[in-house]
DNA sequence: ATTCTCCTATTCAAATTTGACTACCGGGTC
DNA sequence: GACCCGGTAGTCAAATTTGAATAGGAGAAT
C-alpha cells in the first residue's frame, strides 16, 4: 500500500533476495529519501512487517564475518501477486493526491516489472484521469474567486493545476518514449519480470 | 516542524480562538486533506500537542446546550513567535523534496499574515534556490544516462526537474501578483496580520 | 599500539498519523 | 412516537515514521 512498502518489496524482489541494509542502499541510491520515505526505521518495519504477513520469508541469518548479522528475504508466491497487484494500482489510479505522490513515483521505480503493454494502457488509463482533474480545476479557476475560501488559497489551486498540468505531458511523454521501444520490459529482455532465485539485480 | 501544526497554528490564529472540529472544517474547506495531513486525530493531537508546549493555551470548556464539550484554544506570546518563524521557515525554505511539499503549501495557505515586502522577499529568496536545482538537475539530465542508476530512475527525474520547473514559474507568478498588489497582507488590510481576540476569521 | 573515522547493519523509544468508533442532538418521515 | 439520517465534537488503539543510538570491524594516521 504505502510506498515505502512497494520500494521494500520491489528492491528485495530485484536482487532476488536482500537483507536490509542492502534495500536501503539501493534505495538511497534513487535518491528515494527525496521522493519517498526511507528512513532506516521505515525499510526495517517494512521488511518485519512483511515477513509476518508472509509476503516475504527469511532466507538465512548468516554471519558474515565482517559486521553484524545479517538477514536476508525473499519474496513469497503471495509476496510477487501483491507486488504485481500493487504496482498495477498505484501506477494507475490517481488518488486525490497532487502529483508528486510517493506511491506513484514509487511505481515507476519499478516500471520494467511489467510487460509493456500492460504499462503503456495503464499509464493511459492514468493519463485519462489526470486529464479530467485537470479540466476540472481549470474549470473551478475560471469560475473567477471562488465560494467563502480565502482567495489566496487560489493561489494554492493555481499551483495544483500547473503541476497537473505537467504531469499530463510527463505521462503522455512516458508513454511514447514505452511504445517506441524505451526501457527493457519483463516480456522481453533478460529477465526482469521473473526473477530467479539469485538474479544479480539485472534493470 | 509539520505542515499540521503549522495549519492548526494558522487557523487558530486567524480565527482568535477556535476548537478542534473549527479547525478540522475550515481545512477541509480548503482541501487541505488533498495536500495535507488533516485527518481528525491529527488536528487535535496537534492542539493538544502545542498546548502542552504553551504555544496554545485552552480558553474555556464551553458546555454548548447543543453536542459534546467543546474546548477551545489560542495563541500565546510563544505561540504567535513560533508561527511567524515557522512561516519564513517554511516559505523560503526549499528541502530537498520535490515541489507538492506539504510545508510550503501550508505555509502558502497563511500568506497574507505576513507584511507585503517580506512575503515578496521570502518567495524571491526560494526562487533563486529552486532555480538553482532546476539547473543541476537538467544538467544532471543531460549528461546521458546515469551512473549505474536503473535507466527508468531516470525518467523519475524527468518528473521532478519538470515539476521543478512548474514550481519556478508558479512562484514568479506569485511574486508578480504580490508586486501587483493583490491580496491584502497584513501591514494593510482589514487586520489579518494582528487578529484581536475575536477577528472573525476575515482573510 | 592507540585513537579516529568511516562503513556496515540494525534496534528502539518516542512522536505522529490513521481512521474507525462513540455519543449527542435535531429534524424529517413512516 | 419510533426510527433513521446527517451534522457536531472528539477519542482511542493500532500502525507507521523518525532519527538518534548502538555495535563491530577495517583501514588510516599519530
Amino acid at each position: 500500500m504505502s510506498a515505502t512498502r512497494l520500494l521494500v518489496l520491489g528492491v528485495v524482489r530485484m536482487y532476488g533476495s536482500a537483507h536490509g541494509y542492502q534495500v536501503r542502499r539501493e534505495l538511497l541510491s534513487w535518491s528515494a529519501d527525496k521522493w519517498a520515505n526511507v528512513a532506516p526505521g521505515s525499510i526495517y518495519h517494512a521488511l518485519k512487517k512483511m515477513a509476518d504477513e508472509q509476503l516475504l520469508e527469511q532466507v538465512r541469518t548468516e554471519a558474515t564475518g565482517a559486521g553484524p548479522d545479517r538477514v536476508a528475504y525473499r519474496l513469497t508466491d503471495e509476496g510477487e501477486a501483491e507486488f504485481t497487484r500493487r504496482l498495477h494500482q498505484l501506477l494507475s489510479e490517481v488518488k486525490d493526491d497532487v502529483n508528486g505522490n510517493p506511491g506513484f513515483l514509487a511505481a515507476v521505480a519499478f516500471l520494467p516489472a511489467l510487460e509493456r503493454e500492460r504499462a503503456i494502457g495503464l499509464l493511459k488509463y492514468r493519463l485519462t484521469q489526470l486529464k479530467g482533474n485537470e479540466a476540472n480545476m481549470a474549470g473551478l479557476l475560471e469560475h473567477g474567486t471562488q465560494w467563502g475560501q480565502p482567495q489566496h488559497v487560489n493561489a494554492l489551486y493555481r499551483l495544483w493545476q500547473a503541476q497537473l498540468a505537467t504531469a499530463v505531458e510527463w505521462t503522455a511523454d512516458l508513454v511514447e518514449r514505452l511504445r517506441s521501444g524505451e526501457y527493457v520490459m519483463a516480456d522481453e529482455g533478460p529477465s526482469f519480470g521473473e526473477p530467479g532465485p539469485h538474479s544479480p539485480a539485472r534493470l
